[in-house]
DNA sequence: CCTACCGATCGGTAGG
DNA sequence: CCTACCGATCGGTAGG
């Protein structure tokens, strides 16, 4: 049986996470999340340098999970339409299984200091290239028509997937492979060509 | 000539959904809106109530913002493709117009307490069934393709309209215009039906 | 809109 | 991980 009487490092990050993410970092006190873990906000400071501290740890949770997923989209699948699915079938994942560390990373990159910011808006930037490059190879192949902005299409694609973290439950209507569907569905329609539609 | 020594109620709200879009509302004291206006922030205290009554007041201009634009977009169109447009290129008049009020109204809600978070809840469903109807119309009259899920798509839409705040720069490459035609063209494509693709 | 102030809470430390 | 504590800052008030 594990411990439950003393807190990991891991224990003392992964509370944080939910916190920042319900209440986000400048709602969330170290007396608070010592509440959660069932000790006192000083106590805390064994396990960490600081409140920012955690703020890293976190983030940086969620951008390896990002990253994470889209190699491994990459790797697993060649043609750009298998792999947006595939990028789309893995943020979704992400998204669903680490939503604290999601949100965290998407809303509370504000709170961090420059140097960390900066690294975050660097995962974000690698992660929106990886959908950049597939749409690209997409319409070079022809799965996707010729006229469409890669650019401005990866916009639209990572807008609709993160923005499932805020409104997608999963006891709701639809459970996840129907939601991945209708995702990658929407899209395909808005970005494939022509003749692409009665070769799928 | 407009007094530059004087601040009037409207003023402070103003730079409070300034502030509350930068910082958060958690991030953000009295005494730093009162710097921002140049005065204490025991001053704030003749115009407002406190600070979560400011927070109100910036978060009703966002959801008013919005109702009226929703308004105006079904006041002026009638056949659902063309009033799918006119709500496209009102949200993002409303979003790039009214930054730091659209920014409270999508990112602070949380701060509010029970009764005013679920007055913005019930703006934002209203605003959200106004979509709804719209693309459901559009199924009917045989604009969008039979098979759309209205539901689904409209949150999808709005995934695509809310995140605009996140990165568009009106210095960018791109102007509000092709913004909105871009966006208009993606959801468009991605609903529409094969035979109302070739009635454009 | 300022002066002067309140109790509460903040992130964090020393020492065990 | 707790005790005991620090200076700073918080939202807010009384009185002018």
């Amino acid at each position: 049986m594990t411990s439950d009487t003393r807190n990991s490092r891991d224990d003392v990050i992964e509370a944080a996470g939910r916190l920042f993410a319900e209440h986000g970092y400048e709602g969330t006190s170290m007396r608070d999340l010592g509440r959660e873990l069932g000790l006192l906000g000083s106590s805390l400071y064994s396990h960490v340098d600081g409140k920012q501290d955690l703020l890293v740890a976190v983030v940086e949770r969620g951008a390896a999970l990002f990253t994470a997923s889209a190699e491994a989209a990459l790797a697993s699948h060649v043609s750009p339409a298998a792999r947006l699915e595939a990028l789309i079938a893995g943020h979704v994942d992400v998204v669903l299984d680490h939503r604290a560390e999601v949100r965290t990373f998407l809303n509370e990159a504000r709170s961090l200091d420059h140097r960390h910011r900066a690294a975050v808006v660097a995962a974000r930037d690698a992660y929106e290239q990886t959908f950049r490059s597939v749409l690209r190879d997409g319409v070079t192949c022809g799965d996707f028509e010729a006229t469409l902005d890669p650019k401005l299409a990866a916009t639209f694609v990572l807008s609709i997937l993160n923005a499932v973290e805020r409104w997608y439950s999963e006891e709701g209507p639809i459970d996840r492979t129907q939601l991945v569907d209708e995702i990658a569905r929407f899209t395909r329609r808005a970005m494939q060509s022509p003749t692409g539609s009665f070769a799928g």
